[in-house]
RNA sequence: GGAGAGGUAUCGAAGUGGUCAUAACGAGGCGGUCUUGAAAACCGUUUGGCGGCAACGCCACAUGGGUUCGAAUCCCAUCCUCUCCGCCA
């Protein structure tokens, strides 16, 4: 979300933007705001004049009253009965505006960091850098839900009976390696200076709406009936939403939190068959870690994020790359952001395990997340990143890990939360 | 879920129809005086948002409506918090 401000100053370059990220329906809506902004401050400007005007008559009819001149009184009632039509005319038409410019500027992106890469969507995503060499084994890889069930480790069938596709049963060894995984990046994300959270996991619809734009809202977010709670589709949302119509002082920035919840998500429309078992779900679990912080650091932030989730691969040696989000493929709230995918030796590619989000301003302007600077107050900067998120994980980890006899070897730094053991077997 | 109390600035709190709403009073924060230093005392200063080049104006007393020339104050609805009871991981 954009400041009206600059959008009023600055209505080419918001313009060039769009086109930018090949949204040219979105075009007209410039020109339709910046006149509906001019007409609301008009609005706004002759009402507020005859409010002065009327604090100031109320003030005389008081003081006439006060010296019992009750027929000067009236008259000067009359005068101020005389503008309450207008008033209440001019404020049921800005209001009236303000509820159209709303959408508007709900709808109209980002403006993106220059350094994003110019592309329509998905397919052209840009590769940055690779960690680890994707190995392929010379024995054949079995899928991920076959790994897990020679370990009786997942009823698939079970979680469709009791609550549909997208559920799932983690059992025994595969289940406690899950926890593993979690409790590990906790501490992993705890070394490294972030301050561990648990948040709720279900929040209000004004703060959903503050941290997500509507269309990602309408395919990810479950709604309790006939309460105003949504579940969360990430703690993201609870950990940005924590920070609403706050004014933090700058010497508590920057905020680095790291912070643990299952995750709900709707997933609406189509997938392929690689997206089946325990790919894409609608409830997993994530450790996440969020950043508020001065606009200034941001960028820096932005970087030290997502090499802590290729360390934390690279520490269970998972070998993994960055993939840069296109300006088509970002979402439009984000100014940046890339995934973490993890190499799938079975699939022969990489696959998103993480994404890490510089959201600028665009949070902070709808939660009004503002820092109490010296020279005034002004908005902050959001960022989130995921540290892991089983079970999707477990697939990079289960395929790595995998030896030729079935068993699955446990990385050193995971053995202290699976009882010591080195392999599953 | 039942009963009661309450929601005003950073906190506590006064105000119950008009020179008491930027908001008394108290505390805290910041700046200063005094002091070898500190404490104490004293003086000053401390909300956020919108419009405007500015002067300045407008809005906000949980939220949304209503009554009124004028609402923190009266009326209606909703939300939230606290205390007690009940239930419960």
């Amino acid at each position: 979300m954009l400041d009206i401000k600059f959008i009023r100053e600055n209505p080419d370059a918001v313009k060039e933007n769009i086109k930018k990220k090949f949204q040219e329906e979105k075009l007209p809506l410039v020109d339709e705001v910046i006149g509906l902004d001019k007409a609301l401050r008009e609005a706004q400007q002759e009402a507020d004049d005859l409010r002065a005007k009327r604090n100031k008559l109320s003030k005389e009819i008081g003081a006439l009253m006060a010296k019992g001149e009750k027929e000067k009184a009236e008259e000067v009632k009359k005068e101020v009965t005389a503008d309450s039509e207008r008033l209440s005319e001019l404020e049921k038409s800005y209001a009236e505006i303000r509820e159209k410019m709303q959408p508007i500027l709900y709808n109209i992106p980002q403006i993106i960091d220059p350094s994003v890469p110019i592309g329509k969507d998905d397919s052209e995503n840009v590769e940055i850098e690779r960690f680890g060499e994707p190995k392929v084994p010379d024995f054949e890889i079995p899928y991920h839900t076959d790994i897990m069930q020679k370990f009786n480790g997942i009823d698939l069938d079970a979680a469709r009976r009791v609550a549909g596709n997208g559920f799932y049963y983690l059992m025994g060894d595969i289940a406690r390696l899950h926890s593993a995984v979690i409790s590990y990046a906790r501490d992993f994300m705890i070394d490294r200076g972030f301050t561990y959270v648990i948040p709720p996991f279900m929040i209000h619809g004004n703060v959903v709406q503050g941290v997500m734009s509507f269309p990602e809202m309408d395919a990810m977010m479950y709604k309790i009936e006939g309460e105003d709670l949504y579940l969360i589709g990430t703690s993201e949302h609870s950990m940005i939403g924590r920070f609403i119509d706050q004014i933090i002082p700058e010497e508590q920035l920057p905020q680095t939190l790291t912070s643990y919840s299952p995750c709900f998500r709707k997933e609406k429309g189509a997938h392929g068959v690689e997206e089946r078992g325990v790919y894409r779900i609608h409830q997993f679990e994530k450790q996440e870690m969020i950043v508020v912080c001065k606009p200034e650091d941001s960028a820096y932030w932005y970087d030290k994020l997502w090499k802590n989730t290729v360390d934390l691969f690279r520490s269970m040696d998972i070998p993994v790359r960055t993939l840069e989000c296109c300006s088509g493929d970002l979402a439009d709230l984000k100014c940046k952001s890339c995934d973490v995918e993890a190499w799938s030796p079975r699939q022969k590619k990489y696959f998103e395990v993480g994404s890490c989000s510089n959201l600028g301003d665009a949070q902070a302007r709808r939660l009004k997340i503002r820092i109490k600077g010296e020279k005034g107050n002004y908005l902050a900067h959001t960022l989130n990143n995921t540290v892991v998120a089983p079970p999707r994980m477990l697939i990079a980890f289960l395929e790595n890990n995998l030896c030729e006899d079935g068993s699955v070897n446990i990385p050193e730094v995971l053995r202290p939360y699976m009882g010591g053991r080195e392999k599953l077997a």
